[in-house]
DNA sequence: TATTAAATAAACTTTTTAGTATATTTGCTA
DNA sequence: TAGCAAATATACTAAAAAGTTTATTTAATA
């Protein structure tokens, strides 16, 4: 079982990271913060160092959650056609996102950009390990003969997300969730112009 | 001409454009806009009434800006076809962009979602028109006998904003501009697909 | 279950950021 | 080109945000 200062701190890092994915890291206050787990500065104090320590962790925990997620639903896929289709069915309501605000990777790699180089590193590995899982996916797509040689995995693998990614905000802003529903059916379709 | 005034606070609008695009709203402070222009908070308040008001200022210059451009570039194109060819083509340098920090279009969606509801709904406008323009020209081009019936416009108009702006996030994340010129190649090839 | 170290609360200081008041300078135009 | 209104600079106050100190409470364990 979990000490209860683990459990506290736990507990601030879950209930923060809502606050980070919609307000952005130097949108969120530490008072935001206590407010919304009525702790007080003494207690969070004591669990992080400062508010860059509390980001650090908010995020490294946010961004390890989303990718286990995506993990864990592609993975449930057995064949490759599954898993990639598995990915987009992930992303298939953007605007009631299972941590409030978007998509964490984007939204963190929006606002990092140009202000938070070794987070930025962080999503920047995290989009990488996307690609190459995706990719590899689709090799073995080919490999199985379930997929045409003439499909490039790496093009397709980063068009599927850099297309996911955009309509998620697209869709927030726009307040509809209609277009990510034709975006998904069209990518599945372009996908299955392959299948062999 | 322009008098001083004038040009002086179009001169921080200017200035301050690149600030908001990289920083965000709620990352950049007064201070940083002193700096960046040297000029100091009795003559930055002479020229606007609090930070919300230079913000807005700023994000609509920025958002007029952008489209202005993008229109600009598209309408250079004679046929369907070369008009979205441009559209494409107007986001090759995705870690180079004209106004520092990426697309502020899209970089003010993302902040604007769950922050600044009037901005997002501008931004929403925007998205709407942009659409809109994308899908005239295509059904355009179907018309003229440009593209087959089969071309769905707004599916594909959608598409192809979504992905360029998901690129144009992910490139700079991974310091690379080379998904995004794929990227392009192959949506040139899907639209070209249709071409009859 | 008593002890004590850890966790938390409360009240504080410091720093940063926004905004204002007033003095001075500049540039438009009569 | 003199004079005055507008623009800008300087020095200030106000508010918000971060961080600290110390008192109190709580929970692990001997």
């Amino acid at each position: 079982m979990l000490t209860k200062s683990e459990r506290t701190k736990q507990f601030i890092l879950e209930t923060a990271a809502p606050l980070y994915n919609e307000k952005g890291i130097s949108g969120v206050s530490i008072d935001d913060i206590l407010a919304a787990t009525k702790l007080t500065k003494g207690c969070l104090y004591g669990h992080f160092e400062n508010k860059d320590d509390l980001s650090e962790q908010v995020i490294d925990r946010m961004l390890k959650q989303v990718t286990d997620k995506v993990y864990l639903a592609v993975s449930k896929g057995k064949t490759a056609r599954a898993k990639v289709f598995a990915f987009m069915d992930f992303y298939k309501d953007p605007i009631d996102t299972y941590v409030s605000g978007g998509c964490p990777l984007f939204n963190t790699a929006v606002e990092a950009d140009d202000n938070f180089p070794i987070i930025k590193q962080k999503v920047a590995a995290l989009f990488r390990m996307g690609q190459e899982g995706l990719v590899n996916t689709l090799k073995k797509g080919i490999e199985d003969g379930e997929f045409s040689s003439r499909l490039e995995p790496a093009i397709y693998a980063f068009k599927l997300v850099a297309a996911i990614e955009g309509s998620i905000v697209m869709c927030r802003t726009m307040d509809t969730i209609k277009p990510m529903h034709s975006l998904i059916k069209n990518l599945k379709a372009e996908l299955d112009q392959y299948a062999s």
